[in-house]
DNA sequence: CAGTATCTTGATAATGATTATCATTACACT
DNA sequence: AGTGTAATGATAATCATTATCAAGATACTG
């Protein structure tokens, strides 16, 4: 999995005419490292641990890339911080959002993506991705 | 429809025993008379023409108010600025979002909200709202 | 393998949306 | 009308993200 995620980061890299970098193995390892749903700054203190030399901004220009490049998801959930996560090896999924204490809930549902492409052909729109988030109650704040 | 909103926002104040003001009244009015997926900024600059004096903050707190008691949803749509839409007096939808030009189409399919319902309880998870949205390419950028 | 163009980094400043502050004003209730 | 307190408006503060820029690193080049 770390494996295919390096080599899509570096041939993206390469592609963009862009430069591997000692930093760009080490965030990109954390990165992948890191469990689920993490903010650039919970990213950053786990780096800092083993490699305080590298700095704030720079963390934040290789998740964007992370990004970019397909490796990493962007999730901006209400009021909370922007969180990102990894995506390769990790099978696509929707989110059940707990209002109460913010516990996230991984799931899937493929009659649901079949029936989101239909929408989208339907409205003469090509899909590329999608968000499904379901707000409400988890069982434990219930 | 406005009356509704009006109404619903007068209890909801009334009930956190909050206010009403001519500011208020103003900001909802010229809130649901806009059109869909307005920001703050352009809320509030549609409100300066016949009430300069009301400030942006007041604009900013109210929107908020909106959300909080219904009236409205927030959307955060990548790097744009978050938007708001009236929900009273729309149906509840969803978003196809194109990531050429940003239009946004508004669809909605009660099978996927069913399956939806369906994909909570099974995870004992009671919901309360949610916010699917499907980026891709519109037929006018394709 | 040194030379070089250019990308990246790290520190910090700038940006921009949102939120807090606070004195003043205005609402709502008696 | 009087009064307690919420709301306003102007502005400052906050905080995540982005830009700046000098110094260093990378990947070609011949």
């Amino acid at each position: 999995m770390t494996n295919k995620a390096k080599e899509i980061f570096r041939s993206y890299l390469s592609e963009k005419g862009l430069r591997n970098t000692r930093q760009r193995e080490v965030i990109l390892d954390a990165f992948l490292a890191a469990d689920k749903h993490i903010t650039v700054e919970e990213l950053f203190n786990a780096i800092k641990k083993k490699n305080p030399e590298i700095g704030y901004a720079t963390v934040h220009r290789n998740v964007s890339l992370f990004c970019e490049c397909g490796l990493a998801d962007e999730m901006k959930i209400g009021t909370q911080k922007t969180k990102y996560e990894p995506k390769i090896g990790h099978k696509h999924h929707d989110h059940l959002i707990c209002v109460k204490c913010g516990r996230i809930i991984e799931v899937n549902d493929s009659k649901i993506e079949k029936l989101q492409d239909k929408l989208a052909e339907a409205n003469d729109f090509t899909p590329v991705k999608h968000r499904l988030e379901i707000y409400g109650i988890c069982k434990q704040c219930r």
